[in-house]
DNA sequence: AGTTGAACCTCCAGCGGCTGGAGGTTCTAT
DNA sequence: ATAGAACCTCCAGCCGCTGGAGGTTCAACT
């Protein structure tokens, strides 16, 4: 067990954070405090963090690719404390099983965007050129859609 | 070329846009300051709207469903205002297409991360269940993905 | 005449998830 | 000795609202 230690640059380059993310995952809780290195009056001090810190770091990197907000992440991380293999927990699946979801969802909601928007730039749309202005212009109008291409829904929908 | 007048409440009903949103909008410069019937010292009075401002409150609304960012929807204020139908012109058709290309940009990303999560919750992923922990555990991990499922990008792409 | 309630008003603070910048200290290399 | 990198703190701002406190004015009902 060597007890190797690292500066916030360092953290910062191992999980892909930026050392203000890291910073501010430490001032929001999301992370302990961080001891410090050679504090003086005004400064605080270097941040040290260990191996363990930094795998922390990294797992709520990975989380934060997946999309996972900081609250979810938060829950991730209670579960994951303590007890062996996050994966192994009943509550870890279903965090990201909702996240899924979510997921599912937003994207449904972006593909009806999309094609409210292709109706909009379709050609056969044909610019009606008269005395319209915004006001008057149906050019924003809602076009109604053919409520296409939803991503299949995820397994266990609850 | 009747006059009639309409309270914020009312401007409100008609949009789809909250009263509150209505006057962060007047805050934020997006609409023109409403002028004021029954000022008073202190509380400044009704904002009154005419129906042209109620249609310029529905165009600003319509753009909002369909995502565009305030931003946007300034540029196209700007565009639409002064000379006809807006969707004669073609900074309209840019506009709208970008954001397009946008939405096809986060649909794609989302469908990435839908596949890494489903990656993550397979269960041909079996759980390691071993002296693994958070630190260790590479359930955070990304999955390799597949690189499916892309949305077609629009037509003009430049 | 009094009271209730709705609808309006103002101003301020907070959400999430950072990021930028000012202004300072301390470490490291030349 | 000095430059520059890397660290520190604190404050403000991004987007698009939303909630709430605290106030006024008006209409309707008892």
């Amino acid at each position: 067990m060597d007890a190797r230690s690292y500066k916030i640059g360092d953290a910062a380059n191992s999980s892909g954070l930026s050392v203000k993310t890291i910073r501010y995952y430490e001032q929001i809780d999301l992370i302990p405090k961080a001891p410090r290195r050679n504090s003086g009056a005004r400064t605080g001090g270097n941040r040290v963090y260990g191996d363990s810190d930094l795998g922390r770091l990294r797992f709520i990197g990975h989380a934060r690719l997946l999309g996972l907000s900081l609250a979810e992440i938060r829950q991730l991380l209670d579960v994951a404390d303590g007890k062996g293999c996050p994966s192994a927990q009943p509550e870890y699946q279903e965090i990201l099983q909702r996240h899924l979801a979510k997921t599912d969802e937003r994207i449904n909601h972006l593909l009806g965007l999309r094609a409210a928007l292709e109706g909009l730039l379709s050609p056969d749309r044909e610019t009606t050129q008269r005395a319209c202005s915004m006001q008057t212009c149906a050019c924003m109008e809602p076009v109604p859609s053919p409520a296409s291409g939803a991503v299949k829904s995820s397994v266990h929908e609850g």
